[in-house]
RNA sequence: GGCGCAUUCGUCUAGGGGCCUAGGACGCCGCCCUCUCACGGCGGUAACACGGGUUCAAAUCCCGUAUGCGCUACCA
C-alpha cells in the first residue's frame, strides 16, 4: 500500500554492486535497472562496482557475463567497474582508522568458542550474537601469537543502543543493538568483509542512495554503524521487495529463465525485459503495463515501489514481449529476428536462401510470436524437408475420403494456375472452397497439414506462395498418394 | 530459536476512512473476428489472512494471532 513516502530527488549518485559469482539474475537486473532509472531521471550518476572480496567464488567469467548482460539490457554505467579486490589498501586504511578510535577490536575466539556462544544464546532464547572478549591479558595474546593465531577484527557494537533506518520503501526500521553481533570487519588474513567494504565504498564513492534487495536489510545497520564510526554521511536507503519463484521462494536458477542470459536465449527483446523488470515491485498506476525505456526513466519513482514481494511470471513477460514485438516496424522486426536466429545458430547449415526466407516470413509471423523462440514452431517447417507430425496426420486420416476430395480439389486448382502469386492462390482455393460448399476450416486444414506437416503454421496461402509451385505441388501429390493407398487397402 | 519484513482475485497490482456492492492487467472460461495457431474486440470467473479494537463509517488507522519470506558466516 502506498503511503505518503519521501521521494528520491536528484542528482543522485547510485550504484549497482553485484558479486561476480554467477550470471546476472533477474533480481540483480532489477536492482541495476532501478538504480539506473534513478540516475537517469535525476541527471545523476550510475556507478558499477564488483563486490569480489570473496576470492573463492568470484570469477572473471561471471564478471564478464554480468557486464555483457547489463549491456544487452542497455543499462550503461557512468563510473566503474570498480573492483573491491583492487581496493585492499582503501579498506586497510579504513580498518586502521576504526582501530585508532577503538571502534573495532581484535577477537581471538576460536570457532568452537563462537559456536558455544551462539548455542548458549539460542538456548536462552536470545539473539545468537557473538561478543568477543576485549580485555585479553597481554600474556594470553602473546601466547596466541606464539601459536601463530591471527585475530579477526570485530566491530564493537555500542551497547545499549539502536540504529534506525529511514527506508524509502519500508519506512522507519529499528534495530536494537542487542540483536546485532560484533560483526567481523577484517578477516584474520587482513582482508575486509562485505559489510566493511560495502560501507567504505558507499562512503568513499559519495553514494547518496543505496537501492538494493530486501535481503540486505539486516546488513544495513551494520554498514551504517561502520560509516558513522568512520565519520561519514550515511546515504539514504531503499530496500526493494524480493522477487520470488512460483513456489514463493526467492527466485533462483532452479526456477528456470531466472537470468538475463536465459531471457536473451529465450528470444526476449531487451526493451521488453526492461519493461517487465520494472514492473517487478513497481507500478506507475492501476493500468499501464507497456512502457518504453524513456517512459520508464520519466515515470519511475521510488514512492511507487511496493513493499511486498512479487512472483516472477514468465507468461506475463511473454505477453509484454509479444506486444513490444508488434510495435516494431516490420523491416526492423525482420532484422532483429534474423539477428536472434543467427546468434542462436538456427540458420547454420540452412543455406544462403535461409536469410531471405526469414525476411519473407517476418511479416507473417510478427503478429503471432511471443518471443523469437516461437519462430520455429510457426515457420520452421519451411527450412526442413516435409515431415508430417503424427497427430497432424491423424487429423487428415480421420476422414480419408473427405481429405482426398479436399486435397485433390486444391491440387487440381493449383496445378491449373497460370501464375504462382498470393492472390492467384487465394482466389483459386477460395473458389474451390465455394464449389465444394465446405466450411473454410474443413477445406483448408487438410491442405495445411499436407504442405506444412503441422496443424499450426503460417497462413496457408502465404505458405503455399513461399514454398514455390514445384515443391507445393510435390507435397500435394505425395499426400494424395499416401491417402490413395490407405483408401485402397481400407 | 532470535531479529526484520510482508500479507487485496491463481499471478502482478490500484487503493492513503466514506468515491469500494474493491478497479485494471495477465491467466482461465465463453462469444465475436477468422484458413489453424495467434492477434484484436466483447463478456465472465476470481481477492481485502484471521480476531479484537478506534470511528457515525475501515481494504484503508491501532493491537494481537496466523502464515510466508529474508537475515542469523573470517559469503555477498
Amino acid at each position: 500500500m502506498a503511503r505518503e513516502r519521501r521521494d528520491i530527488t536528484g542528482p543522485v549518485r547510485v550504484r549497482f554492486a553485484p558479486s561476480p559469482t554467477g550470471s546476472l539474475h533477474v533480481g540483480g537486473a532489477r536492482a541495476a535497472l532501478f538504480n539506473w532509472l534513478l540516475a537517469r531521471n535525476t541527471g545523476g550518476t550510475f556507478v558499477l562496482r564488483l563486490e569480489d572480496t570473496d576470492r573463492e567464488r568470484s570469477t572473471p567469467e561471471s564478471e564478464a557475463e554480468i557486464l555483457r548482460a547489463l549491456g544487452w539490457l542497455g543499462l550503461d554505467w557512468d563510473e566503474g567497474p570498480l573492483r573491491q579486490s583492487e581496493r585492499g589498501d582503501v579498506y586497510a586504511a579504513a580498518v586502521d582508522r576504526l582501530r585508532a578510535t577503538g571502534a573495532v577490536y581484535a577477537a581471538w575466539e576460536t570457532d568452537e568458542e563462537l559456536d558455544a556462544q551462539r548455542a548458549a544464546a539460542r538456548a536462552d532464547k536470545r539473539a545468537p550474537v557473538v561478543r568477543g572478549r576485549r580485555d585479553w591479558p597481554a600474556e594470553d595474546i602473546a601466547r596466541f601469537e606464539a601459536e601463530g593465531r591471527r585475530p579477526v577484527w570485530r566491530f564493537a557494537v555500542p551497547l545499549p543502543g539502536e540504529t534506525v533506518i529511514e527506508d524509502y520503501v519500508r519506512g522507519t526500521v529499528t534495530f536494537g543493538h542487542d540483536n546485532i553481533e560484533d560483526f567481523v570487519v577484517a578477516r584474520s588474513d587482513g582482508t575486509p568483509t562485505y559489510n566493511l567494504a560495502a560501507a567504505v565504498d558507499d562512503l568513499e564513492m559519495g553514494i547518496t542512495h543505496v537501492v538494493r534487495g530486501e535481503d540486505h536489510i539486516s546488513n544495513t545497520p551494520k554498514q551504517v554503524l561502520v560509516m558513522r564510526a568512520l565519520g561519514g554521511d550515511v546515504p539514504g536507503y531503499a530496500h526493494m521487495p524480493l522477487i520470488l519463484g512460483p513456489d514463493k521462494k526467492r527466485l533462483s536458477k532452479r526456477h528456470g529463465a531466472a537470468s538475463v542470459e536465459d531471457l536473451q536465449a529465450d528470444g526476449f527483446l531487451p526493451r521488453a525485459a526492461v519493461n517487465a523488470l520494472a514492473l517487478l515491485g513497481w507500478s506507475f498506476d492501476d493500468k499501464t503495463t507497456m512502457f518504453t525505456v524513456d517512459e520508464l526513466i520519466e515515470k519511475f519513482s521510488i514512492t511507487r515501489v511496493s513493499k511486498s514481494p512479487a512472483v516472477f511470471d514468465l507468461t506475463k513477460l511473454r505477453v509484454i514481449n509479444g506486444r513490444h514485438l508488434r510495435l516494431i516496424p516490420t523491416d526492423e522486426f525482420a532484422e532483429l529476428l534474423l539477428e536472434w536466429l543467427r546468434a542462436t545458430g538456427y540458420l547454420e547449415g540452412k543455406g544462403p536462401e535461409a536469410e531471405d526466407l526469414v525476411r519473407r516470413t517476418a511479416p507473417l509471423v510478427k503478429r503471432k510470436l511471443s518471443t523469437f523462440a516461437d519462430y520455429d514452431e510457426l515457420a520452421g517447417w519451411l527450412f526442413r524437408p516435409l515431415h508430417i507430425e503424427e497427430e497432424a496426420w491423424e487429423v487428415v486420416t480421420r476422414d480419408v475420403k473427405h481429405s482426398i476430395q479436399v486435397i485433390g480439389g486444391g491440387l487440381g486448382r493449383l496445378e491449373a494456375l497460370p501464375e504462382w502469386t498470393l492472390d492467384a492462390i487465394k482466389d483459386a482455393l477460395q473458389d474451390q472452397l465455394h464449389i465444394l460448399g465446405e466450411a473454410a476450416k474443413d477445406f483448408l486444414e487438410p491442405q495445411r497439414i499436407a504442405i506444412t506437416g503441422q496443424t499450426v503454421s503460417t497462413g496457408i496461402y502465404e505458405s503455399l506462395e513461399l514454398l514455390g509451385r514445384e515443391e507445393a505441388l510435390r507435397r500435394y501429390r505425395s499426400a494424395m498418394a499416401r491417402l490413395a493407398e490407405i483408401w485402397a487397402t481400407a
